[in-house]
DNA sequence: CGTGGATATATGCATATGCAGCTAATTCCA
DNA sequence: TGGAATTAGCTGCATATGCATATATCCACG
């Protein structure tokens, strides 16, 4: 005899494979385990990447600035920040205008670092594109859905 | 004067959210945080309720079983399972046949409360949908392009 | 009937994330 | 100008994840 339950129509939509953040999120996974891998030569996460080109872009950068930026929250960047620190690839000094904030910088290594993993970063970012051609517009696709749910916030 | 050094074409890429991981993860912190929210009245999140629907819809349930099919890292799982034991939502006992297995089993509150959550669960997906009516399909798109991926790894 | 290889779980370690709450600094306004 | 409201950042707490590794079983083969 079987045991199970019987099933509810949300229960098996949800198991399908048809829940829009399950999905989205199974796909992250995949995704940063590809990117990820491709950056362990440099002993950097994709996530960490990320951090570093965004405080080697702004003209001054702050914890607060590129969370808001990343669209995470402060707490999670500024414990992200630690382990590069640690590293020595990112420093920081509070701002002189404003002692609330600490204003961030890539150490010499930090910049090398970044720019060498560029490089193995867009090879991985390449590769998806290869294999799958059409997953740049189907990113693009979700992302501007994805923006729109997000203009209804507030 | 700028001190601002010279964007690299790779960098300016990564920087303008077309890295395709960064995107996903960022769309999947988004619905993460909407479908967390939705659940929040019942204590559980979307990652717990998939696990407690899977329990319930599996004739033989067990860690590594349910890992696979989440198409998530057995470790992760097995300690996703320990908040949901101790909430007494969840039990488990070594496999008769194999005792290396564990084969859960949701507990009746278990099963109310995976019941009641995937009423909200639904309104979540649902608002979603509603707000943004493409998005079942970017999803699909996306996931088939990953899965795609994912059939090269072999 | 061993024993080596494969399988199921758990743990140590590290990052990734978010929320709530705390402190310091700044800003705004009466 | 002085206190209220806001803003930046941090820490405590909890889950989410993955990798490497240790342990217990199981299984197939000699």
């Amino acid at each position: 005899m079987d045991r199970r339950p019987p099933e509810t129509p949300a229960l098996a939509e949800l198991l399908t494979g048809s829940c829009y953040c399950l999905a989205t999120r199974r796909a992250s996974r995949r995704l940063v385990r590809l990117y990820d891998a491709a950056l362990a030569d440099h002993d950097l996460t994709i996530s960490q990447l990320a951090t570093l080109a965004w405080i080697r872009h702004l003209r001054h950068p702050t914890v607060q600035r590129i969370a808001d930026l990343m669209e995470m929250d402060q707490s999670a960047l500024s414990r992200g920040l630690m382990p590069l620190e640690r590293a020595g690839l990112v420093s920081s000094a509070p701002d002189e205008k404003d002692k609330r904030k600490r204003v961030l910088r890539l150490t010499e290594e930090g910049d090398q670092r970044l720019i060498a993993a560029s490089a193995d970063w867009q090879k991985a970012q390449d590769e998806v594109a290869r294999q799958q051609a059409d997953i740049g517009a189907d990113v693009t696709r979700l992302m501007a859905g994805i923006n729109r749910l997000a203009a209804n916030d507030g």
